[in-house]
DNA sequence: GTATGTATTTGACATGGATCAAATCGGACG
DNA sequence: CGTCCGATTTGATCCATGTCAAATACATAC
């Protein structure tokens, strides 16, 4: 009864990451063809989590990171007096968690921005693996590596640019990043609410939601609630100046 | 201004991680005693450095990391327009080039703040010993893991905190951070510019030499020129509410 | 010691974006 | 189809911090 809902999932006890859309951006990516059993063989298909749903919260012992299959993730830091910071956003074929190895508990909280389902690694068995495959280790340390990047980017973006140039350089990233996942670049539905831009890129809501009207006024994007179309690229390149995800 | 560190050089050919002063904060760290001279062969003894010398910068190929022996490190992004942002401070046990791993080219560039000595990690030999010994590995993870946590960290206190709590915040963590090198928690000289705190923490300089005379004033601390003394931590401890460096 | 350049401090003033307040939109649900 | 509640937008005002300017302290070289 309560397991009504239709839903194209593959074998519930075993991915494959074979068969996978997500191959080329997500952990296969980094392994040859005749090693991929090995990575099956330790990715767990998740759980499919509804918009608003944590993955998981800074007081769940860490265990495992997440490849995002569909949907999309939202990371943030909660402080002990309830303040939040966004830390990133996720789309599929990236992996959450990075910022927790080693760690008791994650050192962020995940919640799912729509419908959302995932792929989980257990930590101690990719650590194995990735002692076993070199390949799959660089690749490791690269992503872990580039998140450092872009968090000082984030870093960067937060303590020099403008309202404007903020906004324009999350616009110009998500572009890149679907255009990456083979959808239009100038044409989505952000995943997030204003609010969880505004906290992210370190603005009052009021502040984005008036730096999107402006430019809908000067003609660089046209947006009616999430969906936005991005009419010239090159002037919300020159606005943002650079900021880079991936 | 004196070296807070006294040189203990060892042979120039190979360097020494058993008798390393700093193997308890190093990668030593996560080593056997048996298995640490493996990390002796691909360390290399590095160079001394004066202040203001370049370790690496952004078009040098990337290579290596490097631990720093004694002294300390700036590591900056510069853009293509020249800005500047300082996106952390290096004290000696702590590795320098965690963000560029499996790029092309150091994502950042490090500068001696001081006179300074380095250990320098090859990479490749450094991935090759990490996929042998899964402590390391799991150290390296965890190392990164730190890395970005602290990038978050810093991107929190840039967008949510004032001023004042983000120099506050920056003194208890250098405060911490000597305190666990064995030196005065309380007592102890800047490495940095005062252009380089505001940098790193989104400010102008003025702004930051206001905070410091103001918190002078209160007698939280006693400051002259990079000489500073805590005399109320509680006090600081308040005003930053909170950021971490390890 | 003196000179020179750089780092730091201090003061006066301007402003981008926060905050407060309120209207409007939009979507979920009975 | 109307109700309700959160999300978004718009307007008015304020303030923390940036910017500009100038004085002072400090360090290094001669």
């Amino acid at each position: 009864m309560a397991q009504a809902i239709p839903f194209r999932q593959a074998s519930p006890l075993k991915a494959s990451c074979n068969q996978c859309s997500l191959s080329n951006l997500c952990l296969p990516l980094a392994i040859e063809e005749n090693d991929l059993d090995r990575l099956e063989d330790i990715v767990q298909q998740g759980r499919i989590f509804n918009r608003g749903e944590h993955i998981f919260d800074q007081s769940t012992p860490y265990r495992s990171c997440f490849a995002v299959k569909s949907g999309s993730i939202k990371t943030s830091i909660i402080t002990e007096h309830g303040e939040e910071q966004v830390t990133g956003f996720f789309m599929p074929g990236e992996l959450v968690g990075l910022d927790s190895i080693g760690s008791e508990h994650y050192a962020c909280t995940a919640k799912a921005l729509e419908r959302t389902s995932v792929c989980e690694f257990p930590i101690d068995r990719l650590e194995e693996l990735t002692g076993k495959l070199p390949e799959l280790q660089h690749h490791m340390y690269h992503l872990m590596s580039q998140e450092i990047q872009n968090s000082h980017q984030l870093a960067m973006l937060l303590s020099k640019n403008t309202a404007e140039e903020r906004i324009a350089a999350l616009l110009m990233s998500l572009s890149s990043r679907f255009q990456r996942r083979r959808m239009s670049p100038t044409n989505f539905s952000l995943p997030m609410a204003r609010n969880d831009i505004a906290n992210f890129l370190g603005l009052a809501v009021e502040t984005v939601s008036r730096v999107f009207t402006r430019f809908q006024n000067q003609g660089i994007i046209k947006a009616r609630g999430r969906e936005v179309e991005l009419l010239d690229i090159e002037g919300l390149q020159m606005v943002s100046r650079e900021f880079s995800r991936q």
